[in-house]
RNA sequence: GCCCCCAUCGUCCAGCGGCCUAGGACGCCUCCCUUUCAAGGAGGUAACACGGGUUCGAAUCCCGUUGGGGGUGCCA
């Protein structure tokens, strides 16, 4: 009998849910939920001062979001400070802390003295100082030998304890500090495997240290995940990076495809395959084969990946998943729904697609400035052709179908026919439809490039096409 | 400064001593297909940081150098 796998992710509510957070909370929800164990939530609120509740809110939402569900109510460090400050007392007692009356300045000015060495210099260690206000409790770190851990994305790691400084585990004002309430709460929850990101590497010989004071287990194992960084090879930061996962969520990125593409930052799958539903990646994923070197948060590909995802999209799924991203009401949606399989085909994100059937909604035409000069400055027989769609286009609208005869097929046959008048040939006589769409395109929606021709003259109706390209002639002169 | 980690194409991965004249993916470029743009198809570009070992044999193991990153808070 194995005891079950219990891991954690364990956000700090500064900020929005960040991407590398997110990886590392996928790290332990696929962990999890390959061992049959539990994936908890932990929020690390023991700064009062930098704590803003509300993003709590966006932390559990994103999680949520991407599908990493988590066992049990989110335990909050907040309401816990009676434990730690027990476990506290329990390190006093035992003689592995002490209270110490220094403040920042003291020890900057002792370190500079001594040549500018940083770290808590250990003034205050054999001071035998009563607890006091303002007195911080340290950590009394032992002096000899080592402490290390077997990690399973970095095989050994140890710290000689002689490098570890004598660190605050009480702030002056009685408030826990993150390694003692996080060591304690990993133990007191039982947690197996602590999964986090490389940040925290340099932590956790005193969080080792802590445990071991405390008579506590320490987890069976940890696995420190790869940084994400940015172009510039640096940690991923909130100032300047594109962090937030909400963004990317408002800015037309499936879930699906955050996720997969985040599995594929430190890893990939041995067949080859990136792309794939995440149950696949739940059954390929090994920490074991994560690699220690940090991985570059590349847009581009994650916006392949979410293209990729898009395309697989069921019609009806495409069209759900557009809804939000629709602000121009029925008649965007409607227009989206006759071209939904063009349009889907097209976008790599969720944003795109509005402005991509915008010209079938507005009453104006804005004419975009590069297209104009591609299509009418380059561009050859503008006016003739334009002149020759109006008339076959006309003639499509008189003919005895009527309005019904306003079809894809009757459109594609009555803008070559408009071709062939205008002159756009080639050596064998027959129409140039690169060339000949041109015109008739810019005149519909203003732009060069767009979903096919036929199918959106089909959805704009015989009244606007005509009415526009009569209105792109007169522009012409 | 000190400590820790890392080191294969621009980027993300594969490679875990011989199958490597190093493979895939994104990106970029070319061509094909084609009503534009996409998608799709066919190609191309491009890497084992360096120096020592170990070994019959090293991208793969060891050491060093260099480079990069992280940590060094009474933040988490």
């Amino acid at each position: 009998m194995t005891s079950p796998v219990r891991v954690r992710f364990a956000p700090s509510p500064t900020g929005y849910l960040h991407v590398g957070s997110a990886h590392s909370a996928l790290a332990n929800w696929l962990f999890a939920r390959q061992n049959d164990g539990q994936f908890l939530l932990r929020i690390e609120d023991t700064d009062a001062e930098r704590n803003r509740p509300e993003l709590i809110d966006n932390v559990l939402e994103m999680l949520r979001w991407l599908g990493l569900e988590w066992d049990g109510e989110p335990v909050h460090q907040s309401d816990r400070g009676d434990l730690y400050r027990q476990a506290a007392a329990r390190l006093v007692s035992a003689g592995a802390a002490y209270y110490c009356s220094c403040t920042g300045e003291d020890v900057q000015e002792r370190n500079r003295q001594a040549g500018g060495k940083p770290g808590y210099d250990g003034f205050c260690r054999d001071r035998n100082l009563e607890a006091g206000p303002g007195r911080a409790l340290r950590f009394r770190t032992p002096v000899e030998g080592r402490t290390g851990w077997t990690d399973l994305v970095r095989g050994e790691i140890s710290f000689a304890n002689a490098d570890i400084e004598d660190f605050v585990v009480l702030r002056g004002n009685g408030a826990p500090m993150f390694l003692l309430a996080n060591a304690f709460d990993d133990a007191d929850m039982g947690i197996t495997h602590v999964i986090r990101g490389e940040d925290h590497v340099n932590s956790t010989p005193k969080y080792l240290m802590l445990l071991d004071a405390l008579g506590l287990a320490a987890p069976k194992a940890f696995a420190h995940m790869p940084l994400l960084v940015n172009e510039g090879r640096k940690k991923l930061s909130k100032r300047r990076d594109d962090v937030s996962v909400a963004d990317y969520r408002s800015r037309g990125y499936l879930a699906e495809a955050m996720v997969n593409y985040l599995a594929l930052l430190g890893w990939g799958p041995a067949d080859g395959v990136e792309v794939r539903p995440i149950a696949e990646i739940l059954e390929l994923y090994r920490l074991e084969d994560v690699n220690a070197s940090p991985a570059f948060f590349d847009q581009k590909k994650l916006s392949f990946v979410n293209a990729e995802k898009i395309r697989a999209l069921p019609t009806e799924a495409f069209l759900a998943a557009a809804e939000p991203f629709l602000t121009r009401g029925e008649p965007a949606r409607a227009a989206l729904t006759s071209l939904a399989t063009e349009v889907q085909e097209r976008v790599r994100t969720l944003d795109e697609i509005e402005p991509m059937i915008e010209f079938l909604v507005v009453d104006e035409v804005t004419f975009d400035e590069a297209s104009w000069a591609k299509v009418i400055t380059k561009g050859r027989n503008v006016a003739e052709m334009v002149d020759a769609t109006v008339a076959e286009l006309e003639a499509v609208v008189n003919s005895p179908d009527g309005a019904a005869g306003w079809t894809p097929d009757a459109l594609q046959a009555a803008v070559s026919a408009a071709a062939v008048k205008a002159g756009l040939v080639n050596a064998e006589g027959a129409p140039q439809l690169s060339k000949a769409q041109g015109p008739v395109r810019l005149a519909v929606s203003g732009r060069s490039v767009g979903p096919p021709l036929w199918e959106s003259l089909a959805v704009l109706g015989p009244e606007r096409t005509l009415a526009r390209l009569r209105e792109l002639r007169a522009r012409l002169g």
